[in-house]
DNA sequence: GATGAATGAGTTTTCATTCAT
DNA sequence: AATGAATGAAAACTCATTCAT
């Protein structure tokens, strides 16, 4: 087997391993077993078991980075079309999440609370799709389509925190949600609130 | 000095520790240190480190389970109304969320990824959470002040994520945060959404 | 047993332990098994197996510093005087070393040869070493009981290599050698060669 | 590459690096990397990376029972006869020393405290050398120009300690010092020593 | 109750050696 | 002959917990 080969079924085995039992309570020993290969052979591809855990959660934030939805620039905007691009935005990100699952859930449940180096890796994490979704919303206010007088930083971190708690109840989940009715239940909710019953 | 006053100074101390460095990177000798006791001493008052921590987790369940605000049961409502009951609601979960952020802390940033027992533990308080606001939510609905066409249960998740969310980024940050004017603006957001610019 | 008592102990199992075995053949189990104490109880008097090691050493180099020889200064000196002074010279340093002789030959048979601290630690105890018998002879020279004509950091050298010779051949011997005899032998060399049969 | 190129490039490869590290913070990767070939063509030429030290002693130690100084047996002898047949054996010896002061320096400052076996060939080799010292002194004594009152045991170890000494000091010094300077002032102070001012 | 030295099972990590290609 | 990935025994070190004082 291929060094390549055999490092990515490494980091293939150590998702494994720590999504099942934890950073922590994972052994390297654990990580082997279900590679099938010996002790020695993990020490050839990674340092320890914590560099192996920081590719992992590289890794993560490099998909993370990789989402990047596209959306066109009308002149006039109706609020439709606002619709439309918070719709594809999210559609963007979910599909991305649900292909990477397993890497974020890694990153959400056990790289929080680790040494020192991951606090600043996920501070700027957040602040890099703190600046996304700010960035939408500010073109969304530019356009008319939404609200000026809510304070767009703010609403920025209300968005966070939604994607965030969707994904860890309906993501993590076994099967596949319907991406389209949680994109639109998503936006419905983030265009017009609860209100007007 | 007293048993229960040295259990609550070790309590304290261990809370004190387990946010400076984690679960795992605090040794009971750091607790101990903390508390300017014996290692021995420790051991007189809790079972194991796991115990402390266990007891920290439980409190901090408790003090969630405790907030209970209340609301009037007005016959007919108006949507002004509603917005004073979500307000109501959260300026008390972010007045106890802020007096007891220490815990709080603790409580989503270590007891995820820890040993079996506490995630059965934390799927019952969102559970529970869940239950509180979808009940609100419903009863809005019941009111007249909600719309109908909203997925309850869907929009629950929501806005225990916009609450983690805020309770992460404001609550733990080093100086109070003005609670009135984060209230009006989730308020806001909730009732409304961000359209109609 | 008090910390300080057992730290000696250990240090003194652990100089056993390396002098039977060596550096590298000895492990920390050799150690604590010798001292009759459990694994752990190593590592709470000393960081590591290198860290115990380290303190022999700089103990040794102590002991060496510790060794001055007074002399006195007379002003008109016979040949005779001069092999008294070198005689109590030897005298005084055979006999601290015979009094540390393990230590000693911790020092001569395993700090050579490793990590990096030692080589400059050892520098500077021969450095050291080579001062002080540069000073004697040069005193005997100005007091024109030795020749002119010698090298004095030359002879400096052989003298340090006739000390550690003896050292190895006769002190490190199961059973104590005559001093007497022995710095007899090291005067009438020293001051007279082999010639003149 | 023929069997014995290959062979001799890996066992120059080992004295560098053996030089460079010590044998214990030497490991065979670096012996490879230093000789350009891979791991497992190491041990189609050596069964293991002691063996291939082992030979680089076997090899000092032959070098040094080739060092054969001869010198003629006149009948009547003068002391400035006996400080020339000094001078060719320390010649002889310091010319060979120098020559392969690489091995020598493996010899003296990694082959101490390494296992049994060496202890043992070390022991012999310094058997040996004694030998031929106390060899030359009794042949000088012989012949009237060294003093009969001498240990002559005593005064072969001084001399071996001081060639060793000379050796460390002079000759693993990076730039050839002046042999003949040296033997002179060697074979001054083995006959004279440093008295008579 | 309090102390803190002692314990030792449990983990990580190393590296000489093997062997399939 | 050469390669270099794989092996796994062997070692160092950690730290929650115990217990004699």
């Amino acid at each position: 087997m291929s060094k390549d080969a055999r490092r990515e079924q490494l980091l293939e085995a150590a998702l494994a391993a720590f999504l099942r039992g934890g950073y922590h309570a994972t052994h390297v020993e654990d990580i082997v077993k279900e590679a099938g290969v010996a002790r020695g052979t993990f020490y050839l591809h990674f340092d320890s078991k914590h560099a192996v855990f920081s590719v992992l959660v590289d890794r993560m934030l490099q998909v993370f980075l990789d989402v990047r939805p596209e959306f066109p620039e009308p002149d006039v905007m109706k609020s439709k079309d606002a619709a439309a691009i918070l719709a594809h935005s999210y559609r963007t990100i979910l599909e991305a999440f649900w292909q990477h699952r397993r890497l974020l859930r890694l990153l959400l449940e056990e790289a929080v609370g680790l040494e020192k180096g991951f606090a600043k890796k996920l501070e700027a994490h957040y602040r890099e799709w703190h600046e996304r979704v700010h960035h939408t919303i500010a073109y969304l206010q530019d356009r008319g389509v939404a609200r000026k007088d809510i304070d767009v930083h703010f609403v920025a971190e209300l968005v966070i925190g939604i994607v965030e708690r969707i994904t860890r109840t309906y993501l993590f989940a076994r099967k596949k949600p319907d991406l389209d009715a949680l994109v639109d239940q998503l936006v419905a909710f983030e265009m017009r609130g609860i209100g007007g019953g």
